[in-house]
DNA sequence: TGCCTAATAT
DNA sequence: CATATTAGGC
């Protein structure tokens, strides 16, 4: 749908319009002045129909009458704004104001009072616009969702105290819109991430610290958190294979005991660019060989967090205490 | 409080 | 499964 994204010289005729309304004499109504403005119009007159032609067309607003006989329009409402974010205007003949405030509530963008007059018509795109905007505006800052409603709610209560003599101007977004989109964890911001480990070293790899060193736009403390958490799972899936790969290793009287510090493993997997990281620290590194370490480290590649194939011969495996002789790495799951 | 992380939810 | 959100400790 890029009737709104795009200069559209005729905008906004061409809305894609759908009517609920069981009355005959209304529907002509719509029909006419839709077209007199250009607006694409369907109709139906029950909610079934409606559901109908919403699976099957796209629609940029609906109009629905509040009361129609047997069916349950504010249900339908409530399902549609929040569901398919779709904006909705009720309309009825019956404007009390309990009318009005149920559909409000159930998520109505706005109220018509009939008789229809085609001056309401012509700014009803409006919504459609804002619906967008809101929603935009809202996957771009990533409000948190208790912020947001809060707004909402504190946007609906003063809009409530206000007198207002025109229905158009009633204007509630409830239902939060738009969630947040998922954020995913590009190459590109993994290997920030591993750098950004390396930098600090596992130990003292906290979120917050992280994130400052990342320094990347959009990208959250919980993004940050949350990864950091699978990552630690992942390098002690790492650790654990390793272990028995090595205790395997060690065939016959010796596979007693295994000391944690002689546990081997391939930096590699936690430090992509190990060498800068050695050179760095000036550690001194004694080398062992294993044979085809993607075999030995099956569950690699499985996070994506490094593909198997990165795996070669020149892999080095290092004694952890070649790089911790502190005796950092004792205890948990260092 | 803010930050962190384990646990749980989506 | 990957990411988001929650819960509870510090």
């Amino acid at each position: 749908m890029n009737l709104f994204t795009t200069n559209n010289p005729s905008f906004p005729a061409g809305l894609r319009v759908l009517a609920v309304d069981h009355d005959t004499y209304d529907f002509y109504t719509i029909h006419h002045i839709c077209n007199q403005l250009h607006y694409q119009v369907t109709s139906c007159s029950t909610i079934s129909q409606a559901k109908q032609l919403l699976s099957t067309s796209h629609f940029d607003i609906i109009l629905v009458e509040t009361h129609i006989p047997q069916q349950d329009t504010y249900a339908f409402v409530q399902q549609v704004t929040s569901h398919l974010k779709i904006p909705v205007i009720m309309m009825s003949l019956d404007n009390r104001t309990c009318s009005v405030m149920d559909s409000i509530s159930n998520g109505a963008c706005s109220y018509w009072a009939k008789p229809l007059d085609e001056n309401l018509f012509k700014n009803m795109w409006q919504h459609v616009v804002r619906q967008h905007l809101v929603q935009k505006e809202s996957e771009a800052k990533g409000l948190k969702k208790r912020g947001r409603e809060h707004l909402v709610q504190m946007e609906s209560e003063a809009k409530g105290l206000k007198k207002r003599g025109r229905d158009d101007e009633v204007h509630v977004s409830k239902q939060p819109p738009a969630k947040k989109a998922r954020f995913s964890w590009t190459d590109d911001l993994h290997q920030k991430f591993v750098s950004a480990l390396n930098h600090l070293g596992i130990k003292d790899a906290k979120p917050k610290k992280v994130l400052k060193i990342m320094d990347c736009p959009g990208l959250e403390l919980q993004h940050v958190a949350s990864h950091l958490q699978k990552y630690k799972m992942y390098l002690d899936g790492v650790i654990k294979n390793s272990k028995m790969n090595k205790k395997n290793n060690e065939t016959q009287a010796q596979d007693q005991e295994i000391d944690e510090t002689e546990v081997f493993f391939s930096l590699t997997d936690f430090f992509p660019d190990l060498n800068d990281y050695i050179h760095n620290n000036n550690y001194a590194v004694s080398v062992e060989s294993i044979d085809s370490p993607s075999t030995s480290l099956p569950q690699l590649g499985q996070y994506s967090m490094t593909p198997p194939d990165q795996y070669d011969d020149s892999d080095v495996f290092f004694n952890l205490t070649d790089l911790f002789p502190n005796d950092e790495i004792h205890n948990g799951m260092w």
